[in-house]
DNA sequence: TGTACATCAGTGAACGCGCGTTCACTGATGTAC
DNA sequence: TGTACATCAGTGAACGCGCGTTCACTGATGTAC
């Protein structure tokens, strides 16, 4: 063969691993052809060897990026010591770094948004794959397993990810970084409060009627 | 004079408020001159009597969405009885109705990610409209004009809007309302652990090191 | 009072450009006989 | 061993379409004299 066994699917990884950064950086639109396939040194003529459609390339490009969000988050949960394993994930979440890399970054804030406008099977798809992150974390909480460890779960998830975003929108001076530092003790609340001797307002949440 | 002495200027207004909502549910890419101008009753060519480019719309969109949102919150926090004023701003906002309907929503769900690919001069008034929002949320807390207020501000923020894009994420069932219920609950944590008597987690909340 | 001209929001044809998609072709390698 | 054919990833011209922008024009009203 002219081309080693594996060719093909390496370069149809490599598109797709290209689409996942420029997906994240200028959303769905900003996806061309032309340009992905020079970026993987070809011509746009071959993407359709790759995929029946931009659309389609588009909902890989999408599990792609949330697939390496879960995945970061799980090593630098693995290589954290015990008891420190959620602290390191929303510290190494939280930084200048990672608000200035959006491409390489969390696909939650990034593509938050740009999943609604996907095709009904990618919002399926982005839906079960956020189970996933929200498990993935839950298992890093004090009692993993338990409802409560999965409420934490989820409201440590949305204060990353909402910090995250509001950080990149005050752009990068000190603005912005009061709202990393303000969103790295925050996320990790719901876990300190547990950790600390209860006080009756966890294990039964009075939540306001006026909803 | 053949029209209203406010003529243009509400036109002007009517095409800018449209563009708004299209923006929260489309993106900037979703705003299409001559679908906008239809929308409006005009014809596409008569955009450029009322703005520089479509560039320039945009930017006053993004003005109007999030100039809507805090107007939105104040009028909320203003009718609502002392000390529920933040309850209610939350419980208003992490509703179904809400995760339902983008385009007339939060801004900041909704354009966070998109702001970021907005020209220079859009993401600075972005960022001076974001830190109205924050002394607006502020000045709903216990003690306002306080670094406290501030920074619980700040958090309540991140974890609504977070809460928010993951419902919204999540699709609208059971695992969407299990979101909005839990983000309904967390988002009031700060200012609920204020309330009731300190316990020195507060004041000096340690912060990992393990930046 | 009437006439000629200025104003100005809006019209719609036209232009240029980018982009997704198609398709006949290339050229290197493998395979059948 | 050699020859004819099949395979298949990739090429690049071409097509159609949508969209932002321009521009000469319209037609109703206001104004100068």
């Amino acid at each position: 063969m002219r081309y080693s066994k594996d060719h093909k699917s390496e370069t149809h990884a490599r598109i797709v691993k290209n689409a996942s950064v420029l997906l994240r950086e200028k959303g769905a639109d900003g996806i061309g052809v032309a340009d992905l396939m020079k970026e993987a040194g070809l011509t746009h003529g071959g993407f359709y060897a790759h995929f029946n459609s931009r659309d389609a390339l588009i909902g890989e490009a999408f599990a792609h990026a949330m697939d390496q969000t879960t995945h970061r988050w799980r090593k630098r949960a693995e290589q954290a010591p015990e008891g420190q394993k959620l602290a390191s994930v929303v510290n190494g979440y939280l930084t200048p770094a990672h608000r200035d890399d959006v491409g390489n970054g969390c696909a939650l804030p990034a593509l938050g948004a740009e999943v609604l406008r996907a095709n009904p099977k990618t919002r399926k798809a982005a839906a079960l794959k956020l189970e996933e992150m929200i498990e993935m974390v839950s298992d890093q909480m004090p009692s993993p397993g338990t409802k409560a460890a999965r409420r934490d779960a989820i409201a440590t998830l949305a204060t990353m990810l909402g910090s995250l975003m509001l950080a990149r929108m005050a752009g990068t001076g000190t603005f912005s970084s009061e709202i990393l530092e303000t969103g790295r003790s925050a996320a990790v609340r719901p876990v300190e409060q547990r950790k600390a001797p209860q006080r009756g307002l966890n294990k039964a949440r009075s939540r306001s009627t006026t909803a």
